[in-house]
This record gives C-alpha cells, sequence and structure tokens, in this order.
DNA sequence: CGGTAAATCAGAACAAAGTTCCTTATTCAA
DNA sequence: TTGAATAAGGAACTTTGTTCTGATTTACCG
C-alpha cells in the first residue's frame, strides 16, 4: 500500500534532493516546523520506499571516468531465455550506469561511463561476445550539459 | 591542482556511494581505519570537488513519475547564440534529468522525467516553441533495468 | 454541530555521531 | 640514519540524531 504525501513531505524531499547532508534543525526551520515532524515523516518515506538510498555523487572526470556513452541496441531476440541473460550481463557490469528497455524501433539504451574510448571498446566486445545483439549505435557524449537525479517535486 | 587519490580513499568512496548515512566509525572499520582519517579524507575530497554533493535517491514511480523518455534532437542550428538559448531551456526545466551534447549525426541527448505523456508533450511542445529544433526523436522507457550513479573504483 | 479518539506536533531529555585536539607513529628527504 | 613533515589513533568535546512526554490539532461519528 502507499503512502500518502502531502505538501510538508514534498518540501522536506525537495530539501533532502538538494542536500541530504544539512541537520534536522536546518530543514525543519526550512519546511516551518520541527525536529520530531521531520524526522518522523523521513522515517515513514524511507520504510514506504519513497527515499530509495542516500548518496553521494562525485566527480567522474576528476576521478578519471572521461568518456560517457549512450548505447542504442537493437536485438533480433526476445525470448525470455536471452533477455535474462543480457540482464544479468548489464548487472554484472558496474560502467553499466542506467539500462531501459524500450517501446518501438530501438529495444534497449544504455548509459556508460568509461575511462576513455578504449575502455568503451572493451566493454562492448565483452558484451557481444556474450549475448547476440542484432545492432548497436553508440553516442559519444562531448559534454555533459545538465545532470540531476531530482524529481521535480 | 587536483589531488592524489591512494587506495583508502578509494575504499572510502566506495562505501559513501552505497551509502552515505552510515557513521564514520562503520565506515572507518569497514575500510579498516580509524574516524579521525576518514573525517580528514572526506572532508578533504569534498574541497577538492571529487565529491560534490550529498543526495537522497527517491523512487520516481512511488512519487508519479510513471514516464520516462530518452529525446535525440538534430539542430541545424550551431551558432552560439542558439546554444546558449537552448542550454538556458533544458536548465530551467526540471524535468530534464541529464543533457549531453554528442558527437556524430545526433546533436543531443536528453533524459526526460514526466508523470504521463500528455506532460511529455506539454514539455515538448514548449521546448520547441523556445528554440528552434531540426529534428527529434523520442526514445520511451518501458522499464528501468538499472539505474545507478555509484562509478566503479 | 459538538464530543471523542486518533494522530501530530513542539520541546525537553537522552544517546549517538560528528568534530576537534593532542600525542604517537610513519613517511620521505637530506 | 636523522630530522622534518605528514598522517594516524584515541580521547575530549560539540553538535546532531533519536526518543519520550504532554499539549494541540485533526478527523470521524453520533
Amino acid at each position: 500500500m502507499s503512502v500518502r504525501i502531502d505538501e510538508l513531505d514534498r518540501k522536506i524531499l525537495g530539501c533532502l534532493q538538494v542536500d541530504a547532508s544539512r541537520s534536522l534543525d536546518e530543514i525543519a526551520t526550512e519546511v516551518g516546523s520541527s525536529k520530531t515532524p521531520v524526522w518522523n515523516r523521513i522515517r515513514k518515506m524511507r520504510e514506504a520506499g519513497i527515499i530509495t538510498s542516500q548518496t553521494v555523487t562525485l566527480d567522474a572526470e576528476a576521478l578519471g571516468f572521461d568518456a560517457c556513452f549512450y548505447v542504442l541496441i537493437r536485438t533480433s531476440e526476445h525470448e525470455q531465455d536471452w533477455q535474462k541473460r543480457f540482464l544479468e550481463a548489464l548487472n554484472a557490469r558496474p560502467e553499466v550506469q542506467e539500462a531501459h528497455r524500450l517501446a518501438g524501433d530501438i529495444d534497449y539504451i544504455l548509459k556508460v561511463r568509461v575511462p576513455n574510448a578504449r575502455a568503451y571498446d572493451a566493454f562492448y566486445q565483452a558484451l557481444i561476445s556474450e549475448v547476440k545483439i542484432h545492432n548497436v549505435t553508440a553516442l559519444l557524449s562531448m559534454e555533459e550539459i545538465k545532470s540531476t537525479t531530482a524529481l521535480p517535486l
């Protein structure tokens, strides 16, 4: 069953999305409440799975991940077994940051972050050796214009 | 100037990527160190910009964002002015979670999260009314197979 | 439109974690 | 090998997270 989210919850989530390291007192002041209700609401939203996790975002380039590719994948295989193996392959590879199954012409899109083009090729070769893929198009990112995980609440 | 990252820093970042809400003591134990050095290293990596921010990840569907599109954009305009206005339009729209400038045939890719298809159309109409765009292809996600911001350190 | 029960809130008390300080160990260069 | 600079470990201190209680509000039903 789902938890009803009210205006105060939304404000709290908004705060946390911007900076999850702020203290409860600060958040309470900003949303016009006090410590206890803010804490209780955060706890409930955690338990309800609305707040999935708490992480740090790292500067990919500062850590040597200079290349980012979006990979468009077409496949001729549509059986359960193939899909299962494809999924496992994606989950096993940490360079895959996103994977979506699509509607329409293109079957899957991946976002892949690697140190350089050579590392992408290694990834690509490994992937196609594991599962049969009909057609692949790689889109190379030149510039990350915008990047956020924040939802517009 | 960049900060040298050693094996211990990498372990700490690995911990924080998984769960940034854990206590310093827990992290220190896991990486085989103690509170103080862990705290100092985190502070330094913050100051150096390696750790960009600390946020919560929310369940988009639980919050009513049921639709996700990848949008491939071709433009015939390549002047500074056009690019500036396009960039401003993207930054002004919170439904755009990612935007990359690409090499090759397709000029830009966007990741757009909205409550439903109608909301996407509203976004699309608003965007093309603001800036001239030659060609747009929208890829509709049926299923989010994988989603992480963690880098493989 | 009351009156009661349930839920929520504000503030205080307590526990736990973050932050600082100081001493000891380690590293690196002369 | 010796000295200076740097980092680590542990204890003191401060801030924050967490729990508890009483008061208030909200919601529901007669």
